[in-house]
RNA sequence: GCGAUCGUAGCUCAGUUGGUUAGAGCGCCGGUUUGUGGUACCGGAGGUCGGGGGUUCGAGACCCCUCGAUCGCCCCA
């Protein structure tokens, strides 16, 4: 037995140039979520049980074996949030958000889900999420969507797609599911596995199946398309003109659908392009940024009916398509190569970051190789500080203009 | 939850069919050299070989268990 405890299984300590890759994920979404207008809400880690279970399905796989769920002391049920949306929901309910809709508000913070951790997939993890609430037109989909393609672009990731698909409405979506039962039911027992137990649970899931065997069946199984009320249809089509003005680039996928029970209509994902860097980056977690509609969650929930729209992306697989970020370097650094000078070194740099330099201070080990140090951490501007024959003496390492100001900062 | 591969200094790795005191490079610390500079040389610290058990005269290596990482399935961001 090690003395030292281990982290827990799936959690992440994230340094160095990878904390720098998170922290410019986070600070380019709130750059581009200002742009949009989308406010900011800090919400809590956990919530009870029920508006997880609630909200977001008993059967999936979420609720049923993925949540973090414990009792408190007081004997309610807690659980750790594996999502953003239902904690969203639940308060615009009990806060009596209604009265700012249409509400666009956006968040970030560590989520919490059970599963086997592997590359781009932790049991702690990251997101950024936007969400609309109370708006029932399609440009509140537009405007989520041309938000998160601003926002991939910013990132400076390419060579991914916004893949889209629309689930109806209500009605639309209850028939294609139940066509789509039958159509499978009857070659029951060709299917994999998966897909037999999917049948019963999930049966949308079957149309993404891997499996060869399924894939069979999926060709020629029923189309979204034609279970779509008119009213469903319309939706639609505006979305897809509206991204088009928007000049936001889409690919139609009829066989895109969602994993949570709330989502109606508009679904999409961003998808790295197979054989892209990004695709390789990731690994086999290849969705970074999904969600879609879902005007059904806050009935669920036990509020009025209030049609919403939102998505999410993982702050963890999108800081690995940025790739690495560089620390940045110390401004200046002040080195001091005669310990008898600390205190003159200390009110120098004082004064340097007062001024608002980014500045580092070498006072430790060997002093003659202090100099070596500051030069070999790249500062473009060295302060040393010296005896020279029994007085101080200040050396300035840096271009004459940039000397002339650390002189007068200096004093 | 299922299947597979892998765990040796801070990092990247070597370590012969099982055989003395487990090594190298880089990094770190110290000394000398240089002295408007990222040099060179010398020295040092740092490992219960992921953890536990077993086989053996002897295990870093072989076997079992366990923890962790990675890859695929599942699921998802």
């Amino acid at each position: 037995m090690s003395k030292t405890p281990q982290a827990i299984r799936g959690t992440q300590d994230i340094f160095g140039p990878d904390a720098e890759a998170f922290a410019f994920v986070v600070e380019t979404f709130e750059r581009v979520r200002k742009l949009y207008r989308f406010r900011r809400v800090e919400m809590p880690v956990f919530e009870k049980t029920e508006v997880f279970s609630r909200a977001i399905g008993e059967t999936t796989d979420v609720v049923s074996k993925e949540m973090y769920s414990f009792e408190d002391r007081g004997g309610d049920s807690l659980t750790l949030r594996p999502e953003f949306t239902a904690g969203i929901a639940r308060a615009y309910l009990s806060n009596g958000w209604q009265q700012h809709a249409p509400l666009k508000v956006a968040t970030h913070g560590p989520l919490f889900r059970y599963e086997r951790p592997q590359k781009g997939r932790y049991r702690q993890f990251h997101q950024i999420d936007a969400e609309i609430i109370g708006a029932a037109e399609p440009q509140a989909d537009v405007e989520l969507l041309a938000m998160a393609d601003q926002l991939l672009k910013e990132l400076g990731i390419d060579g991914v797609t916004l893949y889209l698909n629309t689930l109806g409405d209500g009605d639309s979506r209850e028939a294609w599911r139940a066509a789509l039962v039958e159509h499978f039911r009857a070659v029951k027992d060709e299917l994999s596995e998966d897909s037999q137990e999917r049948l019963e649970k999930n049966p949308l899931r079957i149309l993404d199946s891997k499996d060869r065997r399924d894939q069979r069946f999926v060709a020629d199984a029923p189309k979204i398309d034609q279970f779509l009320s008119g009213d469903a249809r319309a939706f639609f089509d505006a979305v897809t003109s509206g991204l088009d003005a928007a000049g936001v680039k889409w690919t139609r996928a009829e066989s895109l659908v969602r994993g949570l029970d709330y989502y109606r209509h508009t679904a999409f994902e961003f998808i790295p392009d197979e054989g892209s860097e990004a695709a390789s980056k990731l690994g086999s977690q290849s969705t970074i940024l999904g969600g879609g509609r879902y005007d059904g969650l806050m009935e669920s929930l036990g509020g009025a009916p209030t049609p919403a729209v939102g998505w999410a992306a993982g702050i963890e697989r999108l800081a690995m398509l940025v790739g690495d970020r560089v620390e940045p370097k110390a401004d200046v650094i002040v080195v001091v190569e005669n310990d008898d000078l600390i205190d003159s070194a200390i009110a120098a740099i004082a004064r340097i970051r007062a001024g608002g330099h980014p500045a580092e201070l070498m006072a430790t080990g060997s002093p003659r190789k202090r100099f070596d140090k500051a030069v070999k951490a790249g500062a473009n501007k060295i302060v040393a500080f010296d005896m020279r024959d029994g007085a101080e003496h200040v050396r300035i390492k840096a271009d004459d203009e940039e000397t002339a100001s650390l002189v007068k900062l200096l004093g």
